[in-house]
DNA sequence: CCGCAGATTTGATCCAGATCAAGGAATCAC
DNA sequence: GTGATTCCTTGATCTGGATCAAATCTGCGG
């Protein structure tokens, strides 16, 4: 369970660099954020912070993914966020969170702590932007879950799910098809992203592959043979609305 | 449908300056945005913005009650979001939106044009910080909402919108009942808040009032008899979590 | 290479909430 | 105040996805 330590990487050099929280930092500012920061590494599986526990560090994600889920009493669960690569973890100013966020794969976040960040916000209005930029994309990608979660059927659930995929791991290039896609969390993570059963995952995607549109490779591969058609079978309209 | 133009009021006196998009904002930039801001009234039913058109200005909500609805190609509609006084819409430095918002009561709004109050946000740390905070703040609700949308039933939804009109009306002293609370949206638009249908709505409400636990006063008017009742029903947790 | 343990698929049945279909109440225009 | 419109309630039926229940895979440890 236990994992490697990250070796420290230099700001400058760093992969998340002009995504994360610090992208509009310039020179002086990165200097000091990196006087402060601190690599920690998680197993998948592990929990990296507990629902009302106290937040004592802020974190960007720079390599893995991150679950966010809340829980009713009687354990029905449900995902509210999917951290990847230089997406943020906590809020300046609140001491606490709502929600468990867990480790869905190996997992290394760059963390600052939090009373320290906070007062750097206070006084770096590049920090405050780039967070308000951040929570506004978070925000609108929350009402698009939000649609799919209240109106979408099973299938368009787990189409939308699919597209999601092959939107963030897209090989340019190839129009109708995308081979070597990684499915990056089991059945029962995207029925609780979904708001579905894993059963109910399970045969959907048995669906799309008898009808020609997916093929699987294993537990965690898998190809897009017909974009259009997975397209078609999400619900949303024409390809409206891409941004970057 | 044409509305009372709503007198001038100055930023000093307005009701929302200390919970709106200005509240970190000290004198002598209240001043600036005084001489950029308008007001805007719209009527019950009037779309405010429609989603994809572009954002002439961003506002805030001074009265009333404003929806933000997102429609897939077939008619079915989800509610993102429901905006009350202070609340904001628009986001700076983005030219549209991906929701219509909808006058739920008749609404007046403090507008300002997008583009001057862009480049303030980016000279106004008052205003990013602020902005960030009510951005994170919306996503924790966002967040609330997708558990509910996921994962709670017909019964479970319907007590969980009452408690929050419930806490937004709160009479303080009364420890079991609330009376005199006002339903501020038609059994379409909860249905639509919800993910249901108006018809599960319409049963669900009447088999809490069969139970006692709320009793009705016409169309839009109601009260909660029995809040331990209410709160067993809503699926949450021993009223965990209560911030501000 | 073998045998688990956990993950996944598949099948059978059930049920909460959707859908279809009438009636009743508020509220508005005049 | 009266009719018309819109909103709301209630009933009957249907169905998509949940639930219950076995198999089957997959990959890992030894």
């Amino acid at each position: 369970m236990s994992i490697a330590l990250t070796e420290r990487i230099k700001c400058s050099e760093c992969p998340i660099r002009h995504r994360a929280v610090c992208a509009r930092c310039d020179d002086s500012e990165i200097e000091i954020l990196d006087t402060m920061k601190s690599y920690r590494s998680f197993a998948a599986g592990e929990t990296i912070q507990w629902r009302g526990e106290p937040l004592e560090y802020v974190s960007s994600v720079v390599k893995g993914v991150a679950s966010l889920t809340k829980t009713l009493e009687d354990g029905r669960t449900q995902m509210v966020g999917l951290l990847l690569p230089s997406d943020f973890i906590g809020r300046p100013g609140r001491g606490q969170i709502d929600f468990d966020v867990v480790a869905a794969t190996d997992v290394t976040l760059c963390s600052f702590k939090s009373i320290p960040f906070a007062n750097m916000v206070e006084t770096t209005p590049h920090l405050s932007q780039r967070i308000m930029e951040m929570a506004l994309d978070e925000l609108d990608a929350a009402r698009d879950w939000m649609l799919l979660l209240g109106r979408k059927t099973a299938r368009e659930k787990i189409a939308t799910f699919i597209e999601m995929l092959v939107r963030r791991q897209h090989v340019s290039g190839l129009d109708g098809a995308q081979p070597g896609l990684t499915l990056p969390l089991t059945r029962e993570a995207i029925a609780n992203y979904l708001g579905l059963t894993l059963e109910t995952v399970s045969r959907q995607m048995s669906a799309f592959k008898k009808e020609g549109i997916v093929a699987f490779q294993g537990r965690s591969h898998f190809s897009v043979l017909n974009l259009t058609a997975l397209h078609e079978a999400t619900g949303d309209d024409a390809d409206g609305g891409m941004i970057s």
